[in-house]
DNA sequence: TTCCATTTGTTCGTATGTATA
DNA sequence: TTATACATACGAACAAATGGA
């Protein structure tokens, strides 16, 4: 239940108002957590001291803000957390996550040396004329977090006979743009992504902890070293549910 | 049923790549059109006169290129085309269109001049602080088009009392950019788009010719004027069967 | 609900040509 | 020359998904 002895409504603020900025506050700070259930909204505005169609209307904007969760004869939920992930020229997940005040880590679950002819996706590596034609790559997948959340399933292949000991490297739980760093790698840039959605299959539902049933967006990913030649093509997965992606030109 | 009767394998080249080749002339000379299912795995190889191992190779090859979608259990299907809609600065439905060759609409499916107070996307609205703070604003919600394919549903807010006069204005026929040129919008780019992924909704599923189960895009955008200030606030919805969202930086 | 035909997915085995040590 | 490895191609059988009766 939610106490509300400390709110004394001040006039001249629309009272439903007031009751936004308290329960927004009060999810922002951790009392209230993800998917917690609200009481019902005749208890709430017991609660509040406030009549019901304001509570309501207090209630509907939350939803607008996307801070709750309204469902029809079910009641109200704290939304979950939604991160907002920028598509940017130089996109390293150690810079992103430090957005959020949450170690962000990046799991190897899959390490592995491939032959190029293999890859399922070669016709649409092959495509954008910039990997060079090399028989082998390093494919790693990986799983990343933010906190303890899952956030992405990403599947790495590097360009490159050098890269080739990303493999080893990765394992020892560096960055991916440190590890680049230390094979010749000082600099690379996003050349290109695609985004598609899909429903997440049984795989993604484990390692992302989703429901059955919800959508995931598949980035696929281009990136390459200063002089243009590619060094990376990834295919990355995030549940639409917890990620939204972003793009601010300039 | 598929002929095969001028296909003559010629030494050199491996037989799957030289079926690749002739179903991909094929659909894309536009003999086998969207959604044709071809024949089963065994018909087809039959048709070629080669093994069925060869002609799944030569299937999983054009699957990876999007050219057909095989569906375990139902068969092989010509792929649709998927349109790229490219995150850009300065978003002109008119200009990318051209690059599919194909006539562009966007038909009028409402005009409306609403109160602000009203919204029920205010909240998210406000908080980016480029949107002047008008009392009422022009709502037009338009249906895209490419050809005769529905590409997208859009919900436009228009902000400035001079634009007010957009409900009445683009009833004509003209397009966006043009029309806010005559209210002395000069230039206008994108400052933020936001990307989040839904099911569809039977109104969705209506207006976009989409199946139940169907995915789509909801973007969010803001588009400010030379100086930053907020212009229009658009809610455009995209069909992630036919549109996939492209970020190339620079 | 169960049953069945169709179709793709997977795994055995076999044979052949080519490149490499 | 011989041996090995590898990609290509063919053959057969069974597993799994789908849709209709």
């Amino acid at each position: 239940m939610i106490s509300t002895s400390k709110v004394q409504f001040v006039p001249g603020i629309t009272i439903w108002k007031q009751i936004v900025d308290d329960l927004q506050a009060r999810i922002d700070s951790g009392e209230l957590v993800e998917n917690q259930k609200l009481p019902g909204e005749a208890d709430l505005a017991k609660a509040y001291g406030v009549n019901r169609h304001t509570m309501r209307r207090a209630l509907q904007e939350l939803a607008a803000m996307g801070k709750v969760r309204i469902q029809h004869g079910r009641g109200s939920f704290v939304a979950k957390h939604v991160f907002d992930y920028e598509l940017v020229e130089r996109p390293r997940f150690s810079e992103w996550v430090k957005k959020y005040n949450k170690p962000g880590k990046n799991d190897i679950l899959e390490a592995a040396i491939l032959n190029l002819a293999e890859l399922p996706e070669l016709a649409r590596i092959q495509q954008y004329g910039v990997f060079p034609e090399y028989s082998q790559v390093a494919m790693i997948k990986t799983l990343g977090r933010v906190g303890e959340e899952p956030i992405s399933i990403a599947r790495h292949l590097f360009f490159g006979e050098a890269l080739l000991a990303l493999v080893d490297d990765l394992h020892a739980g560096r960055g991916i743009t440190e590890s680049l760093r230390q094979h010749g790698i000082q600099d690379y840039t996003r050349m290109r992504s695609t985004i598609s959605a899909a429903m997440s299959g049984p795989q993604e539902r484990e390692l992302l902890q989703v429901e059955k049933g919800e959508i995931v967006f598949v980035c696929e990913n281009v990136n390459v070293d200063t002089s243009g030649v590619g060094i990376e093509f990834s295919t990355v997965i995030y549940p639409s549910s917890r990620v939204r992606l972003v793009y601010e030109p300039g």
